[in-house]
DNA sequence: AACCATACTTGACCAACGGTCGAAAAATGT
DNA sequence: ACATTTTTCGACCGTTGGTCAAGTATGGTT
C-alpha cells in the first residue's frame, strides 16, 4: 500500500520539522538538518515536498486539522448555547496554538524576532480564514435565537476572529499575560455591551491562565 | 559633515530597494542587487546596514515616519472630536500603506504570496505598536469629555488597531472592497453601540474607495 | 607640504543554503 | 527469474548573505 506508506515518510518530516523548530528558528534550519532529523536522505525531503516553505505549510496545516475540524462541528451543536461553543471552539485552538512557534528562544541565536514573521503570518491567516465560516454560522444562530444582536454576523465574526487571533498569536504585539487578559476583557464587554449579550456570558472566553 | 552624508547614502540604499520592491519581491533582490542600483559596492551595503533584513526595517520605519508623526500630532489636537481625529489618524496611513507592497505582481515571479508576509507582518507590527499610543490618548480625552463610553481606552484602542489595521493590509484575508466595507461597517457599528457613541459620528471611519 | 589618523569603499572570497540529478536500491508485478 | 516502477540518496550546482584585508578619500595638525 503505497498511498499509508508514502503518508507515514511525509509525517516523519514534518515531526521532524516541528521537533526542531522547539529548538531553532526556521531560518536557521536547513533542509539537510530536516532530513538528517528524520532519519533519511536530503534528496529524499524533495520526494515529498517541493519546496521547503511546503514542508512549512503542510506542519501548519497538519496542526490545525483536528482543533479547525472540531471548531467545524461545533457550528452543528445547536443545543449548547452560541457563545459557550464560540469559547470553545478558541480553546480548541489555543492548545496547539504555540505548539511549534517557540516565542522565548533560550538559544543565543542572533536572527531577530522578526525572523518568525512569514511562519505567524501563516498561522493567523490559516486559523482566521479557516475558522471564520464557523464562528459565522455560530453567530447566525445565535441571533437568530435571540442570544445575540447585530447585524452582519460575518462581520461580527471577522471582527472577533481577527482580534482573539492576533492577541493570541502574540507575535504582532508582544504583550505580557495581563495585557492580552486587558484586551480580552475589553472586546468581552464590548461584545457585550455592542450586541446586547447578557452580561457574563462571554466571561467563557476569558483566557484561561497557562504556565 | 559627516552626518548628513552619511544620511545620504543611507537614503540612496533605501530608495534603491524601494524601487526594486516595485519590480521584484523581495526573497528575490540579492544585497549585491541593492548596491548596484544604489550605485554602490556591495561591501558599502554592510557599513550602514548590519544585515539585508535590517534595510527592509529602515526603509518600512521611514516610510511610515511622516504618517505615524501627524499621527502623533492628532493625539494632542483636543478641540476636533475625539472619532474625527481617529479618522484622520487612518486616512493618514492609508495613503502609504501598500506604496511598496505590490499585491498585483506582474512579473512570472514562481514564488508564492507568502513571500511577502514578512514584509505584511512587519507593516502590521509597526503601525499598531506606534498607532496605539496616540490612539489610546484620543479615546481617553473622548471618554473625559463624555463623547464616549469605556472602562480601558487601551483595550479599545489596540481593538480597533487590530481590526482595521489587518483589514487595511488585506493580506491575513485577502478580500475584495466590499468586503473590507462590510467589517469596517461591522466594526462601526460595534463601537457606537458598544460605547455609547452618537451614531453616525464614526462614519468617517468608513473607507473611501479608491482606484 | 608632509604627515597621519579616521572615515569610507570595494570586490574577491567564504561558508552555507535550497534545490537538482542520475544512478543505485527497494519494492512490486508477472 | 526478470522487468518495471517507486523510492532513496548524496555529490553537485548556482546563488546567496555576509566578511575582510587592502585600498582610497578626507581633513585636521604640524
Amino acid at each position: 500500500m503505497p498511498d499509508t506508506k508514502k503518508h507515514e515518510k511525509y509525517d516523519m518530516i514534518l515531526d521532524a520539522l516541528q521537533q526542531l523548530l522547539t529548538e531553532k528558528k526556521i531560518q536557521n534550519i536547513s533542509v539537510s538538518e530536516i532530513a538528517q532529523k528524520a532519519g533519511i536522505g536530503k534528496g529524499s525531503i524533495y520526494y515529498y515536498f517541493p519546496s521547503k516553505d511546503a514542508i512549512l505549510d503542510a506542519l501548519i496545516e497538519r496542526s490545525y486539522e483536528t482543533p479547525l475540524h472540531t471548531a467545524k462541528n461545533l457550528a452543528a451543536q445547536t443545543d449548547i448555547a452560541p457563545f459557550t461553543r464560540m469559547a470553545m471552539l478558541f480553546q480548541a485552538c489555543r492548545n496547539s496554538s504555540t505548539a511549534f512557534i517557540k516565542e522565548n528562544n533560550n538559544s543565543p541565536d542572533n536572527a531577530s524576532a522578526q525572523d518568525l514573521a512569514f511562519l505567524h503570518h501563516k498561522y493567523l491567516t490559516h486559523v482566521i480564514s479557516e475558522l471564520k465560516p464557523a464562528l459565522t454560522e455560530i453567530i447566525k444562530q445565535g441571533i437568530e435565537s435571540g442570544d445575540i444582536h447585530f447585524d452582519s454576523p460575518a462581520a461580527l465574526a471577522e471582527i472577533v476572529l481577527i482580534v482573539l487571533a492576533v492577541k493570541l498569536d502574540n507575535s504582532l504585539l508582544p504583550s505580557t499575560p495581563d495585557e492580552i487578559e486587558e484586551t480580552v476583557q475589553g472586546l468581552i464587554a464590548l461584545l457585550e455591551k455592542g450586541t446586547d449579550i447578557e452580561q457574563g456570558t462571554l466571561s467563557y472566553l476569558s483566557l484561561t491562565p497557562y504556565e
